[in-house]
DNA sequence: ATCAAATCATTCGATATCAAAGTAATTGCC
DNA sequence: GGCAATTACTTTGATATCGAATGATTTGAT
């Protein structure tokens, strides 16, 4: 008894939750987005340029895992930097199927230049909430993130 | 003093929720589209299915302020859910630039049948987390999704 | 009544994104 | 050594998404 109501609550709790989460994350991603339009890259393409600026030159299967993105897309958001000359591929020698990415001096002029805006842009979306909020948001979201990759529990 | 501390410890903090908000979210949703593959529906095409089940016919204009969406796009996720007849467009008679989407029986009936499911999968992601929890999260997210749509205040 | 401005939708050109199919190269097994 | 399976990337075809330009219609000001 009380289980139908209970799965009641349990679904507006969850469905609220998810939507707010959601909107929450698109606010942010489209505020960050502006400041990223003004220097020509997309979210992806900073991601991309990023993780080669801290990580050094990677392979496309390891940029797809660092930035959760299939081979596919790899491929594209790659094609696109590298016709900006913003990145450079070089076929490997010890094993030919692999492509390493590199940063061109003017891809890595260009992200140097933008990502600390970048991060700033972060900072202030999140000064909304305080220290404590914040880590409370990232220990939450990373459980439930966690949860929802791994094969559930229950 | 301290100054510069700090600020690197705002933007690690920051940085880091960030990165596991935008992580959460996206798993969740991978999670999500999984179940709505096998229906043939994209979570956009859910979103625009399901506030017509809920809201009744909507103006596209509408449709885009609830699915917080260009007005370019919901032209072209109207089309291909008109297209595989699961909502019908209507030219108002009183204002002709206005456009009422219903949906039709079919629409209806697909909608009626994968909505469950979907909000049922979303209680399974959002199980990992308490009641307590995900009243945070929702909370936090809130918060956050607020400060950033609007001008900010510091 | 008429012309300008505003509003709603569509079109267009980019990029993103995935899944599936295809190509090239390597590894493993016999 | 040679064929099968695996691995890495690319290609293809579909949808999503935006912003800017365009077209159609209505509203407002004179």
């Amino acid at each position: 008894m009380g289980t139908h109501y209970r799965g009641r609550a349990a679904e507006v709790r969850a469905l609220d939750t998810y939507i707010k989460l959601t909107r929450a994350t698109s606010s942010v991603g489209v505020r960050l987005s502006r400041g990223l339009a003004e220097a020509g890259l997309t979210p992806t393409q900073l991601g991309v340029l990023e993780a080669l600026l801290h990580l050094g030159p990677l392979g496309q299967r390891v940029l797809g895992g660092k930035l959760l993105m299939s081979g596919g897309n790899i491929t594209t958001v790659v094609d696109n930097l590298e016709r900006r000359r913003l990145v450079r591929r070089e076929r490997r020698g010890d094993d030919r199927r692999h492509v390493t990415v590199h940063l061109t001096s003017e891809g890595r002029r260009l992200i140097s230049r933008v990502f600390p805006g970048h991060v700033a842009a972060i900072v202030e979306a999140f000064s909304a909430l305080t220290p404590a909020e914040q880590e409370q948001l990232g220990r939450l979201a990373k459980k439930l993130g966690r949860s929802v990759s791994r094969p559930g529990s229950a």
